[in-house]
DNA sequence: TGTTAGCACTTAAAGGTGGAGAGTGCTAAC
DNA sequence: GTTAGCACTCTCCACCTTTAAGTGCTAACA
């Protein structure tokens, strides 16, 4: 059977209807307010041929029809229209960004709180991955139990959650040239590919080897989202949704939210091309529940990426919205990423000037 | 009206019985089970007088009756039998303090994860407070882009979150000389007093008097416990109560705990004096949820305060089982202080030595 | 005076009934 | 291909009845 155009009108009612309404669509609904010149029989017709395709499904037989996974995949396609966001909504997000400071984790915090606020979802936000960015200084800083702070910067932030173990004979000047010469050696190289050939590395490091290897293993950690790195907002924002007032819908869904590394799973993906990624149902994804979608956007500048943004909900998610959001946050992320490298690149310039 | 021994003890069995079960407690069974030496219609007198005296409440005539929150205050304070854990309990306990590295952030969080999981409720944990420790060691790391890391050891643990701005003519150099003044002003002196003091001091540090102020500044954030500082832990386990099989009172309870900040002023409190400390329903505190029941104990070991660690949920609490798990975990919190501060003094004794 | 048996009373919870309303599927006519 | 008409199905709600649980009260008892 074909798809003709007013089956795909039709099909694109019912699913804005639900999304709107959360109730069931009923084919005299449709003719009444949508389709005024034909008849609700025919209208029957359609939905009936339409649920034949799967496309729709039916509770019971007097109650309207409902979009399946299928219908909502379609819609977001090609029959969906791409929504606009307020005035108030992008003045929002202008405000949002326009006096943050430069830490990468208060932004990642901003632009979720930003995404959770304008969609009414709950907003899952993974920082950009350490792992690609290059090595600008690194220090050791003696702690006083045997033990060391490594903290590194990259070309993006400082990263301060690492800890080594240093040799109980080490003095704080050792560890002090120990880290000079380990910075020297690492400048300029990505975490990943310091990593990678670290290992070799170690052998050629006479007198620190050890204070060397601790380092390249607690580089290792970076590899992966650490927990800190992934942000929730909005967590209470089920409620405002209907299928949420089923206390086992909400159990469930809590419980993929309580572990932070399922969350960086479902969020991260393989969305490294995609600039927008739809997730509807368990699309084969074990870790998403059944009933939840998940929209995600990976944005980046200047081939830098800038983390990964997204929502998850309900199947019956405001697509339209979310989407729109999500392009406009990634929109002001890369005019904030392009006026930061700017004033970096004048900085910079000063510096070699002086 | 005098309250007798067997209405106490009638009381007693009323509050055991509904935590355990959660169902209204009626006169026939307290008689069947308990009080087998008298008839349900005594049982009935004794009770009908328990709830004149405001000990008691029945949802309608034939339901059986529930303990009032001043019941559970009574019950907690005279006629509550002290639970004792199981030994599997014991051992969870021992084993999850056993080899838990030196990081006062890692001990705070295996805590809260231990007091959730043994009593199968909610738990909160907030650390010391940073501001009664001493300064050991203090540097600022230039970032490169106007800030430097401020990094604070004190004596129990390395704080590292706080950025600065330095002025634009600042070299490395400089900044290493102002940190190491810095430092040697500050050390061993606690952050509070820096705080309060260091006003004055910025003023006599000539050169780097803006570098100075900008750390004095800083070190105000940790006057109150922090966003990162505060623990939650299993929050999803309200599910396993009865009580929250109803959606709103889900909701009020999420809507409490995601405030970091609210949650750091219902567990904090002025429980200073107190080692265990039990507020059920609203006593009078704004922030606590009418319904919930909040019970805290806070630490200290050698006049060092570890901490405050609790438990958040439904006013129907286990209170022996939460009491039990909190001392409990209180002791082994100790005895891990004890045995880290004489590996301290030994190290500390070692490097004299050298 | 405290305790008890007995009984009437109250209430929630569960189950059944019937009508109203919504929506469909089908058929026959256009 | 479209439509009007109608029988059919199903939910929802209001109402009722029954059942079980538990109480309060009273009168008798030790």
């Amino acid at each position: 059977m074909k798809m003709s155009d007013r089956k795909k009108k039709i099909l694109q009612i019912v699913v804005d209807e639900y999304i709107n309404t959360a109730v069931p669509v009923s084919s005299k609904s449709i003719a009444e307010k949508h389709l005024t010149d034909v008849s609700s029989a025919t209208v029957r017709n359609e939905l009936a041929s339409l649920e034949e395709l799967g496309y729709l499904t039916q509770f019971h037989t007097s109650g309207g029809r409902v979009p399946s996974p299928q219908a909502y995949r379609f819609y977001i396609e090609e029959l969906m229209q791409k929504g606009n966001l307020s005035d108030s909504d992008l003045d929002y997000i202008d405000r949002a960004f326009a006096d943050k400071s430069h830490d990468v984790e208060h932004l990642i915090k901003s632009v979720s709180e930003v995404i959770s606020e304008l969609t009414d979802y709950t907003s899952v936000a993974i920082g950009p991955h350490a792992d690609a960015e290059t090595v600008r200084r690194l220090s050791l800083l003696p702690c006083g139990d045997g033990r060391a702070l490594l903290v590194i910067m990259t070309s993006e932030r400082i990263l301060r959650d690492s800890f080594i173990e240093i040799p109980e004979n080490m003095t704080d000047e050792d560890l002090d040239s120990a880290s000079r010469m380990i910075g020297k050696l690492f400048a300029g190289k990505p975490l990943s590919e310091i990593r990678e050939t670290g290992e070799a590395a170690i052998a050629e490091f006479g007198q620190y080897r050890q204070v060397m290897r601790e380092v390249v293993d607690a580089l290792k950690s970076y590899a992966r989202p650490r927990e800190e790195d992934v942000v929730l907002t909005g967590a209470d924002k089920i409620f405002n949704h209907p299928e949420y007032e089923d206390i086992g819908n909400v159990k469930n869904f809590l419980t993929v939210l309580s572990s932070k590394d399922k969350l960086a799973d479902i969020i991260e993906g393989e969305n490294d091309e995609i600039q927008i990624n739809v997730k509807i149902g368990s699309s084969g994804d074990k870790d998403v529940p059944d009933d939840c979608s998940v929209v995600t956007a990976t944005y980046s500048a200047g081939g830098k990426n800038l983390g990964t943004y997204g929502v998850i909900g309900p199947i019956r998610m405001d697509y339209p919205k979310v989407i729109a959001v999500l392009e406009n946050v990634g929109k002001a992320l890369e005019e904030l990423a392009k006026s930061r490298k700017k004033e970096k690149d004048k900085c910079d310039h000063e510096q070699e000037g002086k």
